[in-house]
DNA sequence: GGTTTCATGTAACATGTTACATGATTCT
DNA sequence: AGAATCATGTAACATGTTACATGAAACC
């Protein structure tokens, strides 16, 4: 069986929420979304190209704009996109570098695990206050989202940030645990 | 910059934990560390020759096993492992095809947001069960597992678990905004 | 004797990442 | 004018997955 193209619909549900070029979904998934998904340009032009072919994006006529090649959702894009909406989501495989090489630590002196859950720990803690703050902004209102899609956004958030304080009480938990 | 290859540190770390066969490393892979790595056949046996050949894995001689080819770490694949291990892990570019199409799912009436919630749950309460059993499986002490390696599988069985709650307690959160 | 599990392997395909090329526009 | 950022694109490379072929050994 042939597997799912991810990125295709990834690339057409950004889209689908905002009109946009290949450099503002990169800038989407850099920042927005970081916590959730990403992409990079070897995926998202050739992937333009091939959504406009198959007649689910379009370019959107352009005057303002330079050389700045804005694509949205057809109908058909749309219709495509809620079909994959609506299909189940097979689990993923999971690939956890870090806890690989801790659990493969064991025969390095304790102290090495400990400094590792340090620094990993340190690393989560930036990206939850990152978290933290995008909460606040999104909370504060400043943008200009729907209530409805702002009620989205925030639980994939609530969702980054529960999964970091989860983390970090795992690395506290742990360390308490290999200091005795 | 030339990526580093994951696959090869994982399966020079598994055999060191314990020696075997391409099949018993994708066996270990699919029930002890299932639930932080994965691997493929595709990539275990071409991979073992390679680690062959660069001499970092050697066959053990065999008398009993049939076609069974073992492999252990030799000293030289022993020193590139902890090199590997005491490197700094870049963190990781996350892809969660869940979370996108929740994110995605705005367009669609609020009961299918429910309705995902609900299905999601359920599949993390399954896999959440098995990690229970797991650790109520490594507490009973049945396995010949020394004290050491005991405290580093706990310690990984036990992320899963604070993980899996975690997402349980999100999705019932957002399905109570969600229900309101 | 048949079914399941063990066991090794690979070809074809699918996906993902980096590094670079190119040049316009905006900011200072 | 020079630097930073915007913007599109691709070639080369690296990684990941599936489906199938083959047959031995264990189990029932």
């Amino acid at each position: 069986m042939a597997l799912r193209n991810r990125s295709k619909f990834a690339i057409l549900g950004i889209l689908n929420i905002a009109p946009g070029s290949g450099y503002d979904i990169k800038k989407y998934c850099d920042t927005v979304i970081s916590n959730i998904w990403s992409e990079n340009y070897g995926h998202i032009y050739p992937m333009l190209k091939s959504l406009e072919k198959e007649g689910l994006i379009e370019q959107v006529s352009q005057e303002n704009a330079g050389r700045k090649i804005q694509y949205r959702t057809t109908q058909t894009g749309k219709e495509e996109l809620m079909s994959w909406l609506c299909e189940e989501t097979l689990s993923q495989p999971i690939r956890s570098e870090f806890m690989l090489k801790f659990l493969f630590s064991n025969n390095l002196p304790k102290e090495n695990g400990i400094r590792m859950l340090t620094e990993y720990r340190e690393q989560q803690r930036v990206k939850l206050d990152g978290y933290y703050s995008m909460m606040n902004e999104l909370e504060s209102g400043i943008k200009e989202i729907s209530e409805e899609r702002e009620m989205y956004l925030r639980a994939v958030l609530r969702r980054a940030i529960l999964s970091g304080e989860s983390m970090i009480e795992w690395c506290d938990e742990t360390t308490e645990i290999f200091r005795k």
